[in-house]
RNA sequence: GGGAGCUUAGCUCAGCUGGUUCAGAGCACCUGCCUUACAAGCAGGGGGUCACUGGUUCGAAUCCAGUAGUUCCCA
């Protein structure tokens, strides 16, 4: 068999992508076997994978087949959101290019282009996915509008409102006037602006003089209903009870006082706004003032406003200025930093507007999701983030799930002419509602759907139930099998709009919750700590990455730097590391894969106690990797891989029993080989499934239909301590080989011999054959007295002396000497610190007081062959 | 304004129940080496007052308090 000796990614990760998929590896139905479910945080319709989505699927790829290889059934289910806002914004975009707005299509004639457009967009995503690796089970894939989806959604809506949840009511919502629809709070971004704050006179009625308030939004004058000031500012008390008159209309309003006010802020005198500001809405309640609102739903003004109308909100801002500046009322103008709210998918600041609106009640919801996340019955990783959790939770407000949209699952609330409403799963039902309430003989005609539609989130909250089609068949064996999922990972940013209402759908729908731990990946950044945003033109393309590097060395580099909850800062360095793994694991297959395997060769004692090393290596290795799984420290498994392979692996074991140049490898040294390097493939699959795929099927002759995602992971077995130390004893001694060949100019291949002075720790006479191998040693011999004429370098209390041809420098040996006695010294010292200490001896651990011991005995040994070397030396 | 977190090597971060001279890893850097799997490699090396101040303790990067800086969340 000829191995390439380059590794062509491309080509192979295709190959096999292609082989799991027709095997239906990725499939799972319910069975006898402990279930492993994931479910994919929906990305949306109408985006293209991007790095956050890179590091989130790799890390779910990773704990699906890591589990799948355990024995579990594993089941990952993909799929999508339709993203109302975003969604709607693009097909009308589209539109619009074609010349059509949308005020000229019916609803239905709307929702047949965004269809359209899904079906054209929506799977892009998923089958970017794929080039990753993903093990999705594509067979469950999901989309938040198709027909099951939908009908839990619009189950779960009637069901909350007829348990008294969800109500309609007038609020001061989040007006987005771009995309002319409300927000919930947490689609709103607040950014802090450079604005300025204008000081306007208003002209007290009857009277000569002025009051001067303080305010940032000078366009809002024309919807002022009072004056405010705190009762107790006493610059103000002569006012009370008079009126003031609204600039250029010369409306008559109170001034009222109000412990709202802030005497510090601005002149003390507030104007009131009730229509828009929320503040400005709860003190007009308390005083009974009108309402006036200015603003039509795309920004500008209505005629309530009687000036400017249909001009821009920003506009008239610019223009109102002037004009209360030529009237000698703008006493003046200041610089001012403040926070204003803009809409996540507009980008448009946010404008607080009266509307009516559906509203789910939060407070009785929350209490299940809250107390099960507080006791640890779900965990967060990391856990900082069950604070952040806890406090959201516990200050919830009521949650406004009504969108002024048309793509998106339509408010099932059916309205007659009079106002009345009825709340039902279709039409039909609520007609016979509405006809058995009125007594009247109505028909469909006589009802209209609210126009409405639902948050989007309000159908990804169900996800994790409704991806079994658990709410419309609550019995389904499917629920039955993969409800509650194992892990969740997703980003922090939807911790709120995502997460914790899974968990409060999970309690109040299935009474248990959804999954059992959240994994918060980090925020993927640039190397500059930027976010990675279009408009920065920061963000690679993932497929071309995936292209230059494969798909492994992607995943390898997207974890290699992501500690759990912390940011990436992303850099094309990082998948190249990851490739070039790739490449060293290649090359160490390519190494085996060549040698020349003989029958008749015995097997050398170096390879013997090489493999017996390794093995009880990777033992603890797997133990290793089960206790960082265990605490989702991912990357930090990936490491310990990383180090295995290029160290212990490559690094000792194979060039310990790599045979000498043009020499046959024995057959039973070839054999086990290879059994290690399966083993090892086994777990580096989750990480890097196409490569391990790729040499696992090379390694050895494979039956049709095997697989490595599907063989066994190794287990962890016991593994001897004393063996694993007394190798890492004889790595410090060939080390200390190669540097007195590097230092005396000794190239490798002249062979030397060494003695050694035996002390009490630090030689393995059982690993000689290995000392000999790596260091090239003609010999080892025992001595018990001082070489004076031969280098020396010390493992433990141990002396090693090479006898080098040319004459040994005795001043650098004897500063070397010196340097080492000096740290040995003061170690001891440090140590008999302690010892010396009755208090310590007193009260510190036996075990503690033991192990100081051990150190004060291993350094006294040393120091004392350290000096008889020195003085051998004089 | 309210809350939470963070501060350890040039960079990104580990460091778990206080206990090895504990000060670590990866990357970056420096010095050798084209050693017949791999120069995308190998063998070595330098580099930190663990933000600061105080406290608890036989013992503190680790626990407590305060200070400074910083990030995020919420309003």
């Amino acid at each position: 068999m000829k191995i390439p000796s380059k590794y062509n990614a491309a080509e192979v990760e295709e190959k096999w992508y292609k082989y799991w998929s027709d095997n239906k590896y990725f499939h799972s139905e319910p069975d006898r076997r402990e279930p492993y479910t994931i479910v994919i945080p929906p990305p949306n319709v109408t985006g293209v994978l991007h790095m956050g989505h890179m590091l989130n699927n790799t890390i779910q790829d990773i704990l699906i087949r890591r589990a799948r290889m355990t024995g579990k059934n594993a089941c990952w289910v993909p799929g999508t959101d339709h993203a109302s806002i975003a969604t709607e914004a693009k097909v009308v975009s589209k539109l619009e290019s074609e010349g059509i707005s949308k005020q000229s299509l019916t609803r239905e004639e709307f929702l047949e282009h965004a269809w359209d457009w899904t079906h054209k967009h929506g799977g892009i995503i998923l089958e970017q996915l794929k080039k990753l690796g993903a093990s999705c089970d594509w067979d469950r894939t999901a989309f938040t509008m198709d027909e099951i989806r939908s009908k839990s959604v619009i189950k779960v809506f009637v069901d909350l409102y007829n348990k008294g949840y969800i109500y309609r009511g007038v609020r001061m919502v989040n007006w987005d006037p771009a995309a002319k629809t409300a927000l919930s709070d947490e689609e709103v971004i607040y950014k802090e602006v450079n604005s300025k704050l204008y000081y306007i006179n208003y002209k007290i009625e009857g009277e000569e003089g002025y009051v001067t308030i303080a305010t940032t939004r000078p366009e809002t004058i024309l919807g002022d209903t009072a004056l405010c000031v705190n009762p107790a500012d006493k610059r103000f008390s002569s006012l009370k009870g008079k009126k003031v008159l609204v600039h250029l209309i010369n409306r008559s309003i109170p001034i009222i006082e109000d412990d709202y006010v802030d005497m510090e802020f601005g002149t003390g005198c507030l104007k009131i706004t009730p229509a828009h500001d929320i503040n400005d809405y709860e003190i007009g309640m308390r005083h009974n003032l009108p309402v006036i609102d200015i603003f039509n739903d795309n920004g500008t003004l209505s005629d309530k406003a009687e000036l400017f109308i249909g001009m821009d909100r920003f506009d008239v801002r610019e223009k109102i200025v002037p004009e209360l500046k030529m009237n000698g009322n703008l006493k003046k103008t200041e610089e001012y930093k403040n926070k204003v709210g803009f809409s996540e998918r507009t980008d448009v600041a946010i404008e607080p507007k009266l509307s009516v609106q559906w509203f789910l009640k939060m407070e009785d919801l929350v209490k299940p999701a809250l107390e099960n996340v507080l006791n640890d019955n779900i965990r967060f990783y990391p856990s900082k983030f069950r604070n952040i959790y806890r406090h959201w939770m516990s200050n919830i407000k009521d949650w406004c799930i009504s969108r002024q949209l048309w793509w998106g699952h339509q408010i099932p609330v059916y309205y007659l002419d009079d106002g009345t409403y009825f709340c039902a799963e279709n039409a039909g039902q609520a007609l016979e509602a509405a006809k058995k309430e009125t007594g009247k003989d109505l028909t469909p005609e006589d009802l209209k759907q609210d126009e409405d539609v639902l948050d989007t989130w309000f159908s990804s909250w169900l996800w994790p139930i409704s991806v079994f089609d658990g709410i419309s068949n609550p019995d389904n064996k499917d629920i039955q099998y993969y409800y509650p999922t194992s892990d969740l990972v997703t980003a922090p940013d939807i911790i709120f709009f995502w997460v914790a209402r899974m968990i409060i759908s999970g309690y109040e729908y299935k009474n248990e919750y959804p999954f059992k731990n959240v994994y918060f990946t980090g925020m993927v950044r640039d190397n500059l700590r930027r976010k990675m945003s279009k408009s920065l033109g920061n963000s690679p393309d993932p497929l071309s990455l995936i292209n230059k590097y494969g798909a492994d060395g992607v995943r390898v580099g997207m974890l290699l730097c992501s500690p759990a909850g912390g940011d990436l800062l992303f850099d094309e360095s990082l998948p190249q590391q990851g490739s070039g793994f790739a490449t060293k694991i290649w090359n160490a297959f390519r190494l085996v894969k060549n040698w020349e395997v003989s029958d008749k060769t015995e097997q050398p004692e170096y390879s013997k106690l090489a493999i017996e090393w390794f093995d009880n290596k990777l033992d603890q290795v797997i133990e290793i990797l089960d206790g960082q799984f265990n605490q989702f420290r991912i990357s930090e498994a990936l490491m310990t891989i990383y180090t295995t392979v290029r160290d212990e692996f490559s690094g000792w074991l194979l060039e310990i029993v790599k045979p000498p140049y043009k020499s046959p490898v024995d057959s039973k040294t070839y054999n086990d080989v290879t059994e290690l390097f399966d083993k090892l493939l086994r777990l580096i699959h989750p990480f890097m499934p196409f490569i391990t795929e790729e040499i696992w099927q090379l390694l050895k002759e494979r039956h049709a239909g095997e697989s490595i995602m599907i063989s066994p992971l190794p287990k962890a077995g016991n593994y001897k301590m004393e063996l694993l130390n007394a190798f890492e004893n004889a790595k410090e001694t060939v080390a200390g080989i190669r540097t007195v060949r590097k230092n005396s100019g000794i190239p490798n291949r002249e062979m030397l011999s060494m003695k050694v002075q035996t002390g009490d720790k630090g030689y393995e006479p059982s690993l000689e054959a290995v000392l000999k191998k790596l260091g090239n040693l003609s010999r080892i011999e025992k001595t018990d007295k001082e070489e004076p004429g031969a280098t020396s370098f010390r493992v433990k209390s141990t002396n090693f002396y090479i006898s080098v041809n040319s004459a040994v420098n005795t001043g650098e040996e004897k500063k070397k000497l010196e340097e080492e006695l000096k740290y040995s010294r003061g170690f001891l010292k440090s140590v008999m610190k302690k010892l010396n200490n009755e208090k310590f001896v007193a009260n510190a651990p036996q075990s503690v007081v033991d192990k100081e011991k051990t150190k004060q005995a291993d350094a006294e040994a040393k120091i004392r062959i350290l000096e008889d070397r020195i003085a051998s030396m004089k």
